[in-house]
DNA sequence: TGTACATCAGTGAACGCGCGTTCACTGATGTAC
DNA sequence: TGTACATCAGTGAACGCGCGTTCACTGATGTAC
């Protein structure tokens, strides 16, 4: 057919690669459309514009990290994260051995820095109260700075295929819960939470209000209002579980 | 292929159909094997059991609950739906008029008789905290004993093909928020709450408390001390928003 | 500074698979006469 | 009670589609000499 000689015309052309910022950087990954039309004029074969392993990992990472944030699990396949970096499907799988390998990967590459921030909170020296509002502004500011949805992964994680990304999955959560756990247990022996309170349900129920924020999230496609919300309601509850001032 | 007059071996067989149990009974919808094999051997063409058209749909529904509820949304297909029901692919068209109608209509079905009992409760007249319990118990109970996991719907919701199953389940969600958000008001009404206590912050706890019991539900696949933990977080919540015995 | 060569990011085409859905057709069931 | 007929739950086979992955092959890049 005679469409066949178009249907790649989408691709990169020539010129070694140098300006490509690394993954995690906002800026846009597009190549100016003049340089695949210059290449074209000039009737040559079509050269590929190769790229360095790392290069090339980050932006395939990176444009998945962007595809799953705006479209969900569904619209995330080989193609559509080929067709987007600009290269052939194939292409994809000298930078990853499987779809699976992609998609662990970029989940390590999202949750890690945030495991550190968590980690480096917990260890500092706040008021109870103060802690869980850093913990919970750093949490929603992470999520929404990296395009990182917990609930997307979660629900493509309850998927039975996918037993590795449930396992990193819970892995996450966990340090979560660990370092509330830990939060809670400091404002008890510090004397900044009531002693009479019930560590568990304390947990519980910060755990359960970071959960509710960030499913309303997912829910309304919009940040608006969710991190006031979210700040108050925490801060509403560390105040009714400290002492109360006739008490103090 | 010699194998082809084999292959639709495990269709049910003549005789009409008077046994079944509706939708909604806990019973096996098994056909006796032997009936299978008399006819097989008699040599005669196979002659299905047919089923009125309301028998055959309650069977298919709740076959696709429990494999929904088993093995999650990624092997809920017409296929399988058809091979467990013993029909083939073709007839469950004649009775929804397409996948996502047959998933809408088992969520309706499951969901209803919730929202049901839920609006019975909040009507009730009890003291606060024996209401937070209640609910709680209801809502578990009812999620277990109807193999209703809303986790899972709620992640099949957020997959964009699904924009009406995501409006039902944004429906029930905000139908037990709303819920929630009535049992805290006439709590407080009752002075049964602590007048200084945010309602908005105490709603969100709440809902936070009763979502982190079904994540946890659906992440270790049984229902093991999580109603003895749910019910005690619970009440812990309720004990702490509530006057404490000195004020009294 | 040239050149030979190993490495490796790229390609197009094809693969097998499972999916939802449609088709023309079959024959059991219920009912009007 | 018998019969003609409309209704409707059933069938097997095929469909087009998008998926992840593999294949033999290409040619740019970096480096040892």
């Amino acid at each position: 057919m005679s469409a066949k000689k178009a249907s790649s015309g989408d691709r990169e052309l020539s010129v070694r690669a140098t300006d490509k910022k690394k993954f995690g950087s906002n800026g846009s990954p597009r190549v100016a459309k003049s340089l695949q039309q210059d290449a074209s004029l000039n009737g040559e074969k079509k050269i590929v514009r190769r790229k360095s392993g790392a290069q090339r990992r980050g932006q395939i990472l990176e444009t998945a990290r962007d595809l799953i944030f705006t479209e969900g699990f569904s619209n995330f396949t080989i193609r559509i994260v080929a067709g987007r970096v600009g290269i052939s499907e194939a292409a994809i799988y000298r930078h990853f051995t499987s779809k699976e390998e992609l998609m662990l990967a970029l989940l390590e590459a999202l949750f890690a820095p945030w495991r550190e921030a968590i980690s480096k909170l917990v260890a500092e020296k706040l008021p109870f109260a103060k802690k869980l509002e850093e913990l919970f502004h750093l949490h929603l500011h992470h999520l929404l700075n990296e395009r990182l949805n917990p609930v997307l992964f979660f629900s493509e994680a309850i998927n039975p295929q996918n037993q590795r990304l449930l396992a990193d999955m819970r892995k996450n959560l966990s340090y979560l819960a660990q370092a509330v756990a830990s939060i809670v247990k400091t404002g008890q022996k510090m004397k900044q939470v009531r002693a009479d309170v019930q560590p568990e349900a304390l947990e519980a129920a910060v755990l359960g209000l970071l959960q509710t924020t960030v499913i309303r999230w997912t829910l309304q496609r919009s940040a608006d209002g969710l991190l006031e919300d979210g700040a108050s309601n925490i801060a509403e509850l560390a105040r009714i579980v400290s002492y109360s001032e006739a008490e103090l």
